[in-house]
DNA sequence: AGTCCCGCCTATCCAATTGG
DNA sequence: CCAATTGGATAGGCGGGACT
């Protein structure tokens, strides 16, 4: 019974991309774990670099040898995590490749994290010379995430009762406008712009909030359309007016798809619960907000920022 | 038809601000 | 005053529509 199933989901996918395999399907979407070899945690500062690092060394055997090169990036992930006796996912810190020996077989590389060197300090306690670096062999790590981020959304959204609407990445300009958010949600006959966004890196108490900025119209303020003026962004952080509400994934901080945090786009000198603006930027907001639940700002569902005044 | 532009994403750089 | 932190901004990959 079941397996029909799978096999039926492994056809379109192998079907949809003919002449993919279930391993080149895993290679894409599952970065490659790779054993720590050695570990060593002295935290240094090297002269003319401005951040703190500690150190380690992977193994070269054939089925890495061809990404591991200098400058590759990578997470550090728990060993329960990669050996299958833990489901959580969880990133301890960030590695980055510095040097391939080929005469021990062996590449070396700097640990670091996003903050301090305190932060650095505490994930190397957690860090253990068992654990494993995942390196996003194809970079679709990144898309897949949020894609499956959006695609819980959606399903958590739907079955609380809201109408949910995907705007279209691009608009061709005979249908109408670009919309510079990602969904509608309606629900007894109101309806909010959602705006979905990710965390930051490793420093996973700060949200994301960044636009792509955008060129100024030609001509004087006073002669744009309303279109040129909501699609100007004069700095990559988001405007306050072009969405009702936020929704971060907080999967880099809970290792759970479908944990999210809502807040609504408004500012904190307006309303109790909004978001700090942009320093110079007044109608932006800040685009590294603290982003906790419970903090008065941030919410774990939907229904709870929906109905705030 | 071909080139350019701009959307998305993560990771990183660097200047300004804060704090010991 | 110097070091650490914060916040604005960019780099680079991918992909598709708009422009010329």
């Amino acid at each position: 019974m079941n397996t029909n199933k799978y096999q039926s989901q492994l056809e379109a996918l192998t079907g949809r991309y003919n002449g993919a395999s279930l391993d080149s399907l895993v290679a894409v979407l599952c970065p490659i774990l790779i054993p720590i070899h050695t570990l060593d945690k002295t935290i240094l500062k090297l002269p003319r670099q401005t951040h703190y690092r500690a150190s380690f060394s992977l193994k070269i055997v054939a089925e890495n040898r061809s990404i591991l090169q200098r400058g590759r990036t990578g997470k550090f992930v728990p060993a329960a995590y990669a050996n299958g006796a833990s489901p959580l996912w969880k990133e301890i810190a960030k590695g980055r490749i510095i040097k391939v020996d080929k005469s021990t077989n062996s590449v070396l590389g700097e640990i670091y994290t996003g903050g301090t060197r305190n932060q650095l300090a505490q994930s190397l306690v957690e860090l253990q010379e068992t654990d494993f670096i995942e390196i996003d062999q194809y970079g679709a790590a990144a898309k897949v995430l949020s894609g499956l981020a959006e695609y819980h959304l959606v399903e958590m959204a739907e079955s609380a009762g809201y109408e949910v609407r995907r705007m279209p990445e691009d608009m061709a300009r005979h249908l109408g406008r670009y919309r510079n958010f990602d969904f509608e949600f309606e629900k007894g006959g109101e309806v909010k712009r959602v705006e979905v966004k990710s965390l930051w890196g490793t420093n996973t108490t700060y949200a994301r909030l960044i636009h792509s900025r955008t060129a100024k119209p030609k001509g004087p303020m006073r002669k744009w359309t309303k279109s040129q003026r909501d699609n100007y962004y004069p700095t990559s952080s988001c405007k306050f007016a072009t969405q009702d509400i936020f929704a971060v994934s907080q999967f880099l901080r809970t290792g759970n798809i479908r944990d999210f945090a809502f807040a609504r786009s408004l500012p904190d000198d307006e309303c109790s619960y909004g978001l700090p603006r942009a320093s110079h930027h007044r109608e932006h907001v800040n685009q590294n907000p603290s982003c906790q639940i419970g903090d008065g700002t941030w919410f774990a569902t939907i229904d709870e920022v929906w109905d705030l005044p």
